[in-house]
DNA sequence: AATGAATGAGAATTCATTCAT
DNA sequence: AATGAATGAATTCTCATTCAT
């Protein structure tokens, strides 16, 4: 899965680490000066290797932020799995808020490299770049928790509140990165987020959106 | 107002044309491709320009976004101060949404090169460019709102809500723009925007919001 | 004399002011940054005129710096007519370089863009310039003072110590500037000129150097 | 000693040969053209190099120059260790003429894009030019060397004596390059500038200037 | 004549990518 | 595999010169 794009398959072990160290400082360098400005010399230089190296792995430029959001999204389907599981559907929304919305705040300061390629779809956005559709991921496993919550709704309206639920917390995601550099999200805006998607989903689903 | 960029201020009503012309260009080529990637070339060839003119009155690429961003401010400010005004304060909050957010989506429908310069303040945001502070006026207007229809209330909350509020939106804005070109944002979107807000404020200032 | 790079003689006097002004206005910005990075627009701004102006009676910048040159060289040759005329030749030497060398260095110093235009033959010389032979004509003054003081001397002789003579001189120039753009040339440095050269000619053309 | 402004220290051979070789053509093309006029592309053009090749050693233009100067001045400290030692120091005037002024004529024969580099100090010269200060190392050499031979001098006066020297020099090399690109500096200049510089030599430091 | 906008070739520099060692 | 030098198209910006007003 996410190899698709690699050039060779490493064979060694050495090479595995040689790609994850790449794929690391490339998040760093996004992180930084955003996928345009990134170099893929400034790649290398952050991963400890040369640029004959990068290029022994990667065909490209676009490869290596396509390797780097498979990765993101093979960690987010293992976060998916657990938060949008059938039990966790029925509990009771400030739970629910708290399984989705703790691990997705946590992933997201972890991963500095990853806003720049989480992009609301239809968006033009501030730059492309050539990440895969994380975004379609997320409102997918939305939309089936809502399908789960509300077996009554419109397919369509379904769809529509599931691309708004994400995009509002996609939204407000930039502003738990606290300034200075901290590594964990400043809790007060956590906190407002989960007030904010409530409110939405209590007046999309009803007052009993509490639970099933 | 916003001339500060210029290399030169224009003496003819050839140059001020031109300069519009520029400007328009630069908003569809960042929209088309981010601020990153657009190319000095790129906006003077769709300006139907030389390139020699493009920097006969702007003394480089930043100074362009700049002056459009400084355009932007300037219109958003004139609809701000409709809407922003003591009387808008006091209406019933279903009129307010309408006052707020419809003028605002049809600002950023009508400007496709508004959003890639339009980023939440805190955000290292993906391409950061050259913008004014787009973010930091809105968020003060609608602090101030927030002041006259809740007195009481704390300013550190205060300014913590505005921040959301306006993150909440800004966030739903891409969704209304409508896949094919169309020019008039998504009903239903705009609809939801309104819902989703709406229940933020009401869930924050209590379900008197209706009116101060 | 001078005109004939003037792409159109003025015929009333306020081109001739306008004329005056561009080569003033040359000879300064020649003189701060050298020829090549001379720019025609930073000549017709310190004219207080605009490029098109310039343009009206220069074909280009060539002819800007030509007709600079032969305003140097005209006036120089009033200055050379006074200093190498037949009843200077037959001065005592100290008096003799006190007339030739002491207009030179004020010539020199008053003109700052001189300098730049003023190069040896032969040498490739730091940036060529379309500058007249100024040189060649100072040069030839000097061999005739020569042969009116020392009328045996091999006429090949002669133009080679015309022209070492020539260039001690110029070689000397420069260090009469003082630092900190004072108008007047440094006086020990004209003293030192004299006793160099004197010494030169002396040295050539036997201590009966003192008068022919 | 000089590598203060490459880039990327080079690790293979072939990266050393490559900036000689760009070094080389440096010094051709500011030799042909000045400074100013100098291209970064004609010199990668005249070294057989990529512009990219050339940038990868060099940040920018200026370097280049830069380290051609260091190179001057590592080949004249050589020369100059040899000419002005206390041995001598301590020649008879005409054996210490013959032991400064023969090789540094030799050197500025061979090196083309010397002069445009070679500017004597206090002049504002025709392009300035991001050269390192050789005129000074020469002048303090001269007045090392002045010292020993008078050693009741006056400082000031000495160093007066030692710029007026030097600048003699200075200004008589051009003329020792033939026309037509001869490589051997015209040996009647030569013999000149020796008979110019220690004319002026004698003249101050008296007759018995024939040794200490 | 005067003004200043328009033009575009050309210069410096970057960077993705390939290639020799 | 690893290294880093080589390449050149593309980008930003300048400036001599022309042209419209």
């Amino acid at each position: 899965m996410g190899n698709a794009s690699l050039r060779r398959v490493p064979r060694q072990e050495r090479g595995e680490r040689r790609i994850a160290a790449i794929l690391d400082a490339a998040e760093v360098v996004i992180a930084e000066v955003g996928y345009e400005a990134t170099t893929t010399n400034a790649i290398a230089a952050r991963a400890h290797t040369s640029i004959g190296s990068l290029y022994q792995f990667f065909p490209n430029k676009e490869a290596i932020v396509r390797a780097l959001s498979d990765r993101y999204l093979a960690e987010l389907r293992v976060l998916f799995d657990r938060v949008f599981a059938p039990d966790t559907y029925a509990l009771p929304l400030p739970a629910l808020l708290d399984a989705m919305i703790d691990p997705l705040a946590a992933f997201y300061t972890r991963h500095a490299g990853f806003q720049p390629l989480f992009v609301a779809p239809g968006a033009p956005a501030c730059a492309p770049g050539p990440a895969k559709d994380i975004d379609g991921e997320v409102i997918a496993r939305v939309d089936a928790m809502l399908a789960a919550r509300a077996p009554d709704l419109d397919g369509t309206a379904r769809r529509l509140y599931a691309m708004v639920g994400t995009s509002i917390v996609e939204g407000l995601l930039p502003l738990t990165i606290a300034p200075g550099g901290e590594p964990s999200p400043r809790p007060e805006v956590i906190a407002e987020i989960k007030r904010a998607l409530g409110a939405y989903i209590e007046r999309t689903l009803g007052p009993g959106a509490g639970g099933p």
